[in-house]
DNA sequence: CTATTAATAGATAGGCAAGTCTATTGAAAT
DNA sequence: ATTTCAATAGACTTGCCTATCTATTAATAG
């Protein structure tokens, strides 16, 4: 639920670099890999990641990506917005033009506690939490089938 | 931001239906203009909050659509679950098809989190607090421009 | 009865996000 | 130098949600 696609493959990816942890670079068809993205679409998702400066790439060979930044200093919402993403962009359920603070539509009270609960989680989740978190984990025995 | 479309129209075809408080049919031509959604759209998501047994709808002229719930046990869960949205059907960020509470995917306890905190505020806004919220403001002057 | 209003159903079309493909640039290894 | 690996850029395609269109059914007014 929530957001896009693009959003969903950026934390994946980002996850999926914090999580192995490595100063090495890691390829684009090995992250898409790992994290089930397709590799082009990849690509370019984390090109905005380094113009945002949360990664450097490496081209050629023994390239890749490695993260940049320290996972406590990195919120969900730093890469949502990488990704293009702008809780503030966001019309309100009602079409309104106008709808703000001042002149609300009929949902927006309601809908600004929603917003409200999800910039908090966003805000507040640092990838080191869950680097941490997802260390607790086992993944499924074949957690990404090669394929061929 | 979140959802679809869709289950954006149904919120404000029902917040529609409640706000006007009216025991007469308001036909889907009237509430399409009122919240500003394609009329015959409009018709098809009806059908579905009917379907619910949130609406009546009477056929013919004078016909249209009627709420047949009180709005204080109508959710926002209720709808939107008519509308077609399920919440335990979303995928989790990663796309593992195993991804539950025993074998999660790394995002999964973060992810639950905002889940969490989503389905809290569907399930206890009600459309009677939408009402009363929505009682205190002030349409814009020129509320839905009237199409030719 | 007939005309008119309005919901319903299903088929069809549009638009945009998602995904793919090809060529290019850049860096390292041999 | 040359080959090979890998990111980058951008054009192109796909697929699905959204929206529209047309015909049908149903109910009320006169």
């Amino acid at each position: 639920m929530f957001l896009n696609q693009t959003s969903h493959y950026a934390l994946r990816a980002i996850t999926g670099l914090v999580t192995t942890g490595n100063s090495e670079p890691v390829s684009a068809k090995d992250l898409a890999r790992q994290v089930d993205v397709p590799v082009h679409y990849l690509s370019k998702i984390m090109r905005k990641m380094v113009e945002a400066g949360y990664v450097i790439s490496k081209k050629g060979h023994g390239g890749g990506f490695v993260l940049d930044v320290d996972p406590e200093k990195l919120q969900i919402i730093d890469v949502l917005t990488a990704a293009g993403f702008d809780i503030d962009k966001q019309p309100c359920v009602f079409g309104w033009e106008t709808c703000s603070n001042d002149k609300p539509c009929p949902l927006h009270p309601v809908w600004k506690r929603l917003k409200q609960c999800f910039n908090d989680w966003a805000c507040h989740t640092s990838f080191e939490e869950i680097r941490l978190e997802s260390a607790k984990i086992e993944p499924p025995s074949v957690p990404f089938p090669e394929k061929q």
